[in-house]
DNA sequence: CTGAAAGCGCTTACAG
DNA sequence: CTGAAAGCGCTTACAG
């Protein structure tokens, strides 16, 4: 008897179960394990199926199941900027062909009514990669209670959490020495922003980390990023185009202007580059400019960019792979994760001749 | 009396109500609708729920108010090629920065064993956002049997499908004559590839109307897309800047060299941009290169390329506000929504003094 | 204000 | 091969 009329709703298992004339269980079975009954109940039940435009609640499927089939990716910042950046974009290829590779998707989780601790909570995913991690946050702390397995991109290298960095240390450290050894002695650092954090707190942040990089290579050179001389100033950007930009005028307008910019992200270069270029100032002969991430556009941009190429992507697959081991109870083999980075020396890197 | 050594299991709102002394309706109205039960109930219950590490599961609270809080976005060719393509990113942000306002979260769906249809089938979300759905594909069936709202960016416009578009036959009309204004008599023409559809069935497809647009231009200086005189000729490249390369390639190992190559997108157009300036072709001088999207890479690229400006984000937010107000079972204003594009000319569009 | 109970749509151990 | 029934962890109409 064909149920007409019932004007929008889907039909469930039980309706099903009950137009074919079998049970609920068979039903389940006609669908998930077609062995457990005759190929005449089987082929019967998904014709009555078909016929009533039925297709199972893969809701209901994934909470009967306790699982969801998504990992998410917590958004670092709000939308709008993280999804700007290439750097984050690749990194969640990255995640992305791993889900694809498990039959998994991926949710994008961002703020929740403004907070990334609501957004946590209620995430219906069976894992979380983030960015940015450092022990002590409070969201570290939800996903510790909900057993959420976790694995952190960029965050603090620590035993109970999981995470995937280059040696941002090594790399600022070498990207510095470079650039002394290049001849300049008077350069502004552009750091990125810590976002909320208390800056005492999270030792260990990228930022942190490269900055200590930084440190160890002005030494050798009798500088310091803490010395109050104006040789070597500290500025700080989000890390979207238009920040890079606004950063490249502030620049402009110091009484002394340096020969040299380091950012910590190839966007933030590239935003100074194009607000330089905009202005007047030829890049590298008035002034050079080197970034951080390798990103695509990088290469694309005249002059090319001196950075440190990070595999974003590769930071993503790994981090995404060392989760769905963590969601299938496997053991990790090593909780901290290192990924190789390489210098790109190009052409918005130049040389000073007579250093002052 | 504390509930210790139950090992791993996470506690329930049984295992609250029983802790608390509470019904379970009790303790959820306390972390739903506090107004409903007294003070003194709801932070006893708070405090148990905190001892016990008490998080409400996300996924059961869902599925018992049948929503799922999560969009879905469609990915229209694996993950890998559509992440890479700059274009489709900023649509991907559009529909996100929607998601965050009404705090949704982004499920990103790749094909499900290589089957879209199947990802669809299983998606765990409240609506769809799909790119380059037509009429007749199976994949809408699926969307139209489980009742579940979608609106196509770059699909078919059609009744029964809510999409959002610019006017590519405008467009592409428009850049045509650009070029064909310009002088150039010799192009040649790097359409997308329609993927896996059929070519007749699907009348209204992107690259379709496209070609319909550049013909109509053609047409005006007596030229034609279906002529076999050699003047236009017809390529197909997958989106990326990969296939852009290869094709850049095609071009210069053909007997005739065309004067300018008009491509559906700026990332194949790039790619062959890429490829000619490291084969010593200079770009615009020996040969044009017109773009579609301008995405932001096309105006880092030296030459800067002449290509269609349609705001992808736009698209997104768009699609995605459409999908909410379906969701919430509002009407729709109209089905069919268009959005406004503009020609970017560029340096990598040059004038051919001498038309043959 | 409070709680017992039904219900959301599946899966599956168990018995026949 | 087949099906009745319990269970997944919440919400909420209803009665007190």
């Amino acid at each position: 008897m064909e149920s007409s009329n019932l004007p929008q709703k889907r039909p469930t298992i039980k309706d099903i179960a009950r137009e074919s004339g079998y049970s609920k269980t068979a039903v389940s079975f006609a669908f998930n394990d077609p062995k457990r009954i005759s190929e005449k109940a089987r082929s019967h039940i998904l014709a009555t199926a078909e016929r009533l435009g039925y297709i199972p609640d893969p809701m209901a499927r994934n909470f009967s199941l306790r699982r969801h089939l998504s990992i998410g990716f917590l958004l670092p910042q709000i939308i709008h900027y993280s999804m700007r950046n290439p750097y984050t974009l690749q990194v969640i290829q990255g995640i992305g062909s791993v889900c694809q590779k498990y039959g998994y998707t991926l949710t994008i989780i961002p703020p929740l009514n403004d907070s990334i601790t609501d957004a946590v909570r209620s995430a219906a995913v069976d894992g979380l990669i983030t960015m940015g991690m450092q022990v002590g946050m409070d969201i570290v702390d939800v996903m510790k209670t909900r057993k959420l397995p976790f694995v952190t991109i960029d965050g603090t290298p620590s035993e109970d959490m999981p995470s995937v960095n280059i040696t941002d240390e090594l790399a600022a450290y070498q990207i510095m020495k470079l650039v002394l050894q290049k001849g300049h002695r008077n350069v502004v650092i552009v750091s990125l922003s810590e976002d909320a954090f208390d800056s005492d707190e999270f030792e260990a942040s990228v930022p942190k980390r490269r900055k200590r990089g930084y440190e160890r290579a002005l030494k050798e050179y009798g500088m310091s990023l803490y010395d109050l001389d104006g040789k070597v100033n500290l500025m700080v950007s989000e890390c979207t185009l238009e920040d890079g930009k606004h950063t490249g005028h502030l620049i402009t307008i110091l009484k002394e202007m340096p020969t040299c910019i380091i950012t910590m992200s190839d966007i933030v270069a590239i935003g100074c580059i194009l607000y330089l270029k905009e202005h007047g100032y030829r890049v590298p002969e008035d002034i050079s400019v080197v970034g951080f991430d390798n990103i695509s556009e990088s290469e694309l941009i005249s002059p090319q960019l001196t950075t440190v190429d990070q595999p974003a992507c590769d930071k993503g697959y790994l981090a995404a792979e060392a989760l769905f081991r963590m969601i299938n109870g496997e053991e990790l083999g090593s909780t901290h994760m290192e990924i190789p980075f390489t210098i790109m020396e190009r052409a918005s890197l130049s040389t000073i001749k007579d250093t002052q």
